[in-house]
DNA sequence: TCTGGGGTCCTAGGACCC
DNA sequence: TCTGGGGTCCTAGGACCC
């Protein structure tokens, strides 16, 4: 049977873990909150009772939050990683659930070796009570016999509270459950998808597999067909973890507009060196870089200008001064003067190991000099903080994006030096 | 005024090969 | 005049996930 583990409203639930005495209390958990407000990224059953969802903008709820006197916290991704590893190694050491491996930050699966339901609903009690004594974390939890299955049970777990945290969907209650959710509710089937079904009149999950499975694949893709075919208990989901990440990203939306290039460049340098650092902390090497540039598209007032370019490196690298200075390049040539730019991002792609990966003969960038610099680099950064050590191109050490020469959204100011 | 930041996989179509 | 048929690989963009 395969056991899925989803953490309630993760990022509330760890703050509250830090700050018992808000238990109870409606809390949200937001994003660049220092820069005026990004959205919620989670809240307590509290918080939603008030009418504030996942994803709701700052801005637009604010008053909600201050009447209620809303406990709101900015994200600290970092501590809820930390988190998520606890979690980890609380279940593993437990040995009730094997194969246990991390989906997301906030979700787990695994397998437990027993089938009857009973004895099963047991070990997984006993799960969710140790997390929740070690860690302090409430989950929820679900058990099939496929992932997607898994998944659903999780679904019933959070949704109808007799279940009491823990669903086991049996082959005896499948058609059941699946009658009861909709069609939306499956993972796989998302905001596009689940549009165009319903014009079909498929409504539930049911609905969906009721369907014959060459429907399905003209319907949708292979990844319709695998969720078809996981809905009906075949197993259909490889979830062996790759051995590394296949790409690393690191992009920002602006708390300002940014007009200048030279502003973007500073901005853009210190992405890059920050996804260097994040690429050698995982000993690997990347391929390609990417960056992309776009302006705000909510502000439907203003010209509307988005772009992206790729660059394939003649030689594996996670030099920062390469990575940066290949970066600059292809903004310097996505860029397009007279635009307000709310956003940019780097994504390096094509990550091989660094061990594994042939020398090239003909490689003037991965040098012992250059390995060794960026070694006492991350050294001296990891002892004294991120970017004491950098580039001159990356500007002020605060690190903290610099407003003086940047416009607001209403108002263009004059340039100072 | 103010709207996130990561990831993965799939497919169509172009470029190229013989 | 008449211009095939079979492949592979790569990439951009879309859809999905948290």
């Amino acid at each position: 049977m395969i056991v899925h583990i989803d953490c309630n409203s993760f990022y509330a639930s760890v703050e509250i873990v830090s700050h018992p005495e808000l238990a109870g209390r409606p809390v949200v958990v937001a994003n660049n909150n220092e820069a005026g407000g990004g959205i919620i990224l989670a809240l307590t059953k509290e918080a939603k009772k008030l009418g504030l969802r996942r994803g709701d903008p700052v801005f637009k709820v604010r008053k909600t939050l201050e009447t209620n006197n809303v406990a709101m916290f900015d994200a600290d991704l970092r501590k809820y990683r930390d988190m998520s590893r606890r979690i980890m190694k609380t279940v593993i050491e437990q040995e009730i659930i094997i194969n246990f491996l991390q989906y997301s930050v906030d979700e787990f699966f695994g397998e437990i070796p027993v089938d009857d339901p009973p004895t099963v609903r047991q070990c997984l009690e006993q799960v969710v009570a140790v997390i929740n004594d070690n860690c302090g974390i409430p989950v929820s939890c679900g058990c099939s016999c496929t992932y997607t299955l898994a998944k659903t049970a999780t679904w019933f777990a959070k949704h109808y509270e007799a279940y009491n945290g823990i669903c086991i969907i049996t082959p005896e209650v499948r058609e059941k459950a699946l009658k009861k959710i909709p069609i939306e509710g499956i993972w796989g089937i998302g905001r596009r998808s689940a549009p165009r079904l319903k014009q079909y009149g498929i409504i539930t999950a049911y609905d969906f597999a009721s369907l014959g499975e060459s429907v399905v694949n003209m319907l949708m893709t292979t990844t319709g067909v695998r969720t078809w075919r996981e809905l009906h208990g075949i197993p259909a989901i490889d979830m062996t973890a790759p051995e590394h990440q296949q790409s690393i990203m690191h992009s920002r939306t602006f708390p300002f507009m940014v007009t200048e290039l030279e502003k973007l460049h500073e901005l853009l340098s210190n992405y890059a060196a920050d996804v260097a650092a994040n690429l050698r902390s995982d000993n690997c090497l990347c391929r390609t870089i990417t960056v992309f540039v776009c302006t705000n598209p909510h502000r439907t007032d203003l010209p509307q200008y988005s772009n992206s370019d790729t660059a394939r490196l003649a030689a594996a690298t996670s030099n920062t001064q390469e990575i940066v200075r290949v970066a600059l390049h292809l903004l310097d040539g996505i860029y397009a003067k007279g635009y307000k730019y709310k956003r940019m991002g780097i994504v390096l792609g094509g990550i091989v190991e660094d061990a594994g990966w042939q020398l090239d003969l003909f490689d003037k960038v991965n040098t012992s000099e250059n390995r060794r610099l960026m070694e006492a680099t991350d050294r001296l950064n990891a002892k004294y903080g991120r970017g004491t050590v950098r580039l001159s191109v990356q500007g002020s050490p605060s690190r903290k994006p610099p407003t003086p020469s940047t416009d607001t959204d209403s108002q263009p100011t004059p340039t100072k030096s």
